[in-house]
DNA sequence: CTGTTAGCGCATTCAC
DNA sequence: GTGAATGCGCTAACAG
């Protein structure tokens, strides 16, 4: 790249104004629409505008109108698989109200949090989105900042905050009444990190699907790592102990990958023999297995997308209300659980 | 959460001023370490600073500074797996230097992106970075942008430009040498999309490899979809047109994956029959499979950290240059290639 | 219709 | 040491 030698620094208003041969006042009535300014005034200015590639200094815009036009994206960690879409669900809502965002990777560590909320405070952000990587409550932020903060995906531990988190319980439900429906009645269930709320919220709802079809889990859950060398090693363990499953509720995709995978090496049919369902409908891993997977799909661009919306709503004064709301998850069917042709 | 009722706005100078009970010139001295204001006095100002919480308003500092401390990140797809990577990366190094990082999705669209760079125009960020979605050539977003931009993964069109990319070349000759270093001959090629500029790459960069040791790739590469399901018959076909292959370089982990599939199914032992590389190292696919995967390493978070760096040292007045860079890619051995014990 | 004026919050002269 | 005054780029009242 050339070197910008400062270059040409940015046109400002002044400049517009003057090669316009008006004041600083028309011409900004001019360029902002105002409706008390002669045709051909309006004309010469928005042609100077043009030629001098003018842009409004949106700063300048923020100091006066105490609002700046930009929100804070507090994430925990970018890394994880969750962030993204939730990421992309707002940057999208926001984008298409002329709101910027800034973004801030905490990477999971609370001291470089606290220093990226005061860099947002001293932006004057209008609004803050914190994202965590868990569904796990999290700390608080605090009621003392100045501007409304909405908390995605990990919830607040403060009630009083409103915290955004996919409705895990449904999740878990929502898998077990699909096996039902299927006409499955030997359902297990192999999941990852039993210190995860997400891992445990999950059991609970299958728990009261199976209920509520008079059935119960085989065996109990198993538990390790959200990985698919624990969903192969777990589906061995188990279809040796329980041969007579006939489905599998995972906690996760890469472990349904992986049980898969076993099963198929132990040649059990899917979804004939053995369902198979896993969980957050991660489409690099669920599209491409065979079968395909069914999984359940947290809607996480749509969870981004609200939270967006709630954080304009308090912004524009709206009470948003608080506490923990569970959003809706989603049921996607595919080869793994019902036969395709 | 409690509605923000136009709560307490941000404390101001002026506060922090009068409940110090000095002007606001010597609470700005105060605050900002100037030594011309006597210790007294500066306890008081700190005091009453931390007393209402006081946070400078960057803008208004930035109005006068001419410099906001802020930059654009102008992403084509936040969907794919590359983007993340080097959004971390550069994240991470502006956070570092106190930068704030806006951040674009153009969701590959050209209306959206001009639409995005005005905004970030507008915020009169210090500089640009664009991420491409592949490393095709993109066009430019020209010179007349009053800030430096950089442009990572997709080089830009304009050799004026500066543009790092990562060095698929040298990615592909680096897989066919640690294939011919564990003793392989008999190597083929399966991979993606052949209109990509990643994949011409690559092959050319293994056509140099193979040359160098006097051998020649088995059959033509095979090119389709970067997915599993395409690597899985892809290597059904190969493996039965060339049965004597001893070494497959796939274009992307995906296609490895896949690969891995059909190579179990047939009775190939990998690594010993059969050495199979990837690449991208994208870890939830390679460190899952069996055996894991051998794979090339784009080092993206490096990239974006590079580019951040750039990015900066041309806000300092730096030159920075021009061209297309190529960063060094890396090779990342698992057992898929190499018996593990 | 158009221009003058007054700030938004802050750092920076330059007098006192 | 300290404070009054100036201006960064812009919009909103007003005055002409």
């Amino acid at each position: 790249m050339a070197p910008k030698e400062n270059g040409p620094r940015a046109a400002t208003l002044t400049d517009v104004a003057r090669r316009a041969g008006v004041s600083i006042a028309t011409a900004s009535k001019a360029l902002n629409n105002r409706d008390d300014v002669a045709f051909t005034t309006r004309q010469r200015v928005l042609q100077a505008a043009e030629a001098l590639s003018f842009t409004p200094n949106a700063m300048a815009k923020g100091l006066l109108a105490g609002r700046t036009g930009t929100v804070g994206l507090l994430t925990s960690d970018l890394e994880g698989r969750f962030m993204i879409p939730i990421l992309m669900g707002a940057e999208d809502a926001f984008g298409a109200g002329q709101v910027n965002v800034f973004l801030c990777d905490a990477r999971g560590d609370a001291i470089r949090e606290k220093h990226h909320l005061r860099a947002l405070l001293s932006r004057r952000v209008d609004g803050i989105i914190v994202v965590g990587r868990q569904t796990d409550p999290r700390p608080s932020l605090g009621q003392e900042i100045p501007v409304p903060v909405v908390y995605a995906y990990a919830p607040s531990d403060d009630p009083s905050d409103l915290s955004l988190t996919p409705d895990n319980y449904s999740g878990g439900r929502l898998a077990i009444e699909h096996l039902v429906a299927c006409g499955r009645t030997r359902i297990a269930h192999i999941t990852g990190d039993p210190t995860y709320a997400a891992a445990q919220d999950r059991i609970a709802g299958a728990r009261s699907g199976l209920q509520a079809a008079g059935l119960e889990l085989v065996g109990e859950p198993m538990f390790s790592e959200w990985t698919e060398h624990w969903g192969r090693d777990a589906a061995a363990i188990l279809l040796q102990r329980h041969p007579d499953v006939d489905a599998i509720f995972c906690g996760s995709d890469q472990i349904a990958r992986g049980v898969l995978d076993t099963a198929r090496e132990l040649g059990r049919k899917v979804p004939a023999d053995l369902a198979v369902i896993g969980y957050d409908n991660w489409e690099v891993l669920s599209t491409n297995s065979r079968p395909e997977l069914t999984s359940i799909d947290a809607n996480l661009q749509q969870l981004g997308r609200q939270a967006a919306q709630r954080v304009f709503d308090a912004i524009d004064g709206v009470d948003i209300g608080e506490g923990t709301h569970h959003l809706p998850v989603r049921l996607v069917i595919r080869g793994s659980t019902i036969p395709r042709r």
